[in-house]
RNA sequence: GCAGGGGUAGCCAAGUGGACUACGGCGCCAGUCUUGAAAACUGGUUCCCACCCGGGACCAUGGGUUCGAAUCCCAUUCCCUGCGCCA
């Protein structure tokens, strides 16, 4: 959420920085919002008058009262006003609603050094690591090579669970595993706090995190509850300070969270959906970080190198690309992602790394303070960035890594978490179906 | 799930319809004093509107009763204790 402030004394500015992002709606949001402000303002003024006058003659009642006298004329002359109060003060509160959704849906700003854009195509690449995989033999896609060695079951997933859902076997599984250890403990070894958050999460916590038009594409709700599966434990772990003031010493607080991720990618059939690319739950391990604002963007970079360094000990070859204007979300203020290179050909998104800036935390109502009793001082930044997706990790390592007989070499760095394989061959305790 | 007790500012804590402008203490900020610091004293400490005076809001959250609610009523939520259930 934006500072309704900035909106009010530099609406130039703000809709500068809305125009780079081709979208003709958030423009006209920000108008809505700044008319809607000037409304609410204009009620909280005759509000507040009402509520001055009210708060005189009852305290004059009260004096009266306890001197004795007879205060029925005054009573009377009070008992007119909540009933205009009530009529004001509704109004009030649905501008104030009206308002709040508006600077809800509005976008962070964006940073300077983002690229203009209009979609993905204008994402600039800054940076390319390893070398394209070279075979003697047409490389195939990680479905085809998992169902062929027995490890992976995405027919009778559909069967049971529908299509978008996979059973993972045997060494298929262990690696989901292994790629998960791998990424706790190269981040335990840098400091990161591990937290196992909770899978789901209420609404309210929820709308402090993400885009409010997530919960209609993207999120599933558990029925008759409150409660949403989180798509990523950067939402769990973001909400965990909600209404919290921290102390500055404890910044920045680093955290790497586990957890799978739910997600229902409505409107994306036909997008690369073969296999494990693009599916309903996986597992993420998440680096997510507060800090102090002057920090942020030092930290965005550090976040970076962590992710890349991890796909360079996994001898992944991949590319870093600076998300254009048109292709940014509302919460980030700048965004790298990470693509790998794929069997067809093409660099896909495994990755992504955002800061957040004070988007997140003005949402949630995260501060800090420079000093235990001290007033709050500002909001905290938010950043978050994938470790390691397993899924879509999973997809690059397989397609890297196939060899001509249709078995999958194991990365040097994956094999202690995989009791030592350095093959993976559909031999670890076969299912004959 | 049932029964009881509780939630007051950064922390502790008083307050059961009008003296609440929420007592008091600790912490924190500023000033006075001091070579400097401590102590002491004075003012301040959250959010909103106006920002010159000032006004409004906030006592877990949302409603209600009342001229007036931290205080009374209802719902929700979280914590504690006991019982029940359970991996």
């Amino acid at each position: 959420m934006l500072d309704v402030k900035l909106i009010r004394e530099k609406p130039e500015e703000v809709r500068a920085n809305l125009a780079r992002r081709h979208d003709p709606a958030k423009i006209e949001l920000l108008d809505h919002v700044i008319a809607t402000d000037k409304e609410w303002r204009e009620l909280t003024g005759r509000v507040n008058e009402l509520r001055r006058r009210r708060n005189e003659i009852s305290s004059e009642i009260g004096r009266v009262i306890k001197s004795g006298g007879d205060a029925s004329s005054l009573k009377e002359e009070a008992s007119s006003i909540p009933s205009q109060l009530k009529e004001l003060e509704s109004e009030m509160s649905n501008a104030d609603e009206r308002l709040r959704d508006g600077l809800m849906r509005l976008p962070n700003m964006l940073h300077e050094s983002v690229p203009y854009g209009e979609d993905d195509h204008d994402n600039v690449e800054i940076r390319r690591w390893g070398k394209k995989p070279e075979f003697s033999f047409e490389p195939k896609s990680h479905a085809e090579i998992t169902e062929a060695l027995g490890i992976s079951d995405f027919e009778r997933a559909a069967k049971t669970a529908g299509a978008g859902f996979y059973y993972l076997r045997n060494e298929f599984a262990l690696l989901d595993h292994a790629v998960q250890r791998y990424a706790i403990d190269f981040l335990l070894k840098r400091g990161y706090a591990l937290i196992e958050p909770p899978f789901m999460l209420r609404r309210a916590a929820y709308e402090g995190v993400t885009d409010l038009a997530d919960f209609e594409s993207v999120m599933y709700k558990v029925e008759n509850e409150d409660l949403y599966l989180i798509a990523t434990s950067e939402h769990s772990v973001g909400s965990m300070l909600m209404n919290e003031t921290v102390l500055a010493e404890d910044l920045p607080i680093k955290v790497c969270g586990i957890s799978p991720c739910f997600r229902r990618e409505i409107g994306q059939h036909g997008r690369y959906t073969k296999g494990l690319f693009r599916v309903h739950q996986f597992h993420k391990i998440e680096q997510f970080i507060f800090s102090k604002p002057e920090d942020s963007w030092e930290l965005h970079e550090e976040l970076q190198r962590n992710s890349e360094l991890l796909y360079e000990g996994l001898g992944l070859h991949y590319r870093v690309v600076n998300v254009c204007t048109g292709d940014m979300g509302s919460i980030a203020s700048k965004k790298y992602d990470i693509e790998c290179w794929m069997a067809d050909g093409e660099f896909r998104e495994t990755g992504s790394n955002s800061n957040c800036t004070d988007y997140q935390a003005r949402r949630l109502n995260v501060k800090y303070r420079l000093k235990e009793g001290a007033a709050p001082e500002g909001f905290v930044h938010t950043l978050n960035n994938t470790a390691i997706a397993t899924s879509r990790t999973m997809v690059a390592l397989i397609e890297q890594y196939q060899q001509e007989d249709g078995t999958i070499r194991v990365p040097d760095a994956l094999q202690p978490y995989m009791n030592g394989m350095k093959v993976i061959d559909g031999s670890l305790n076969p299912l004959h179906f």
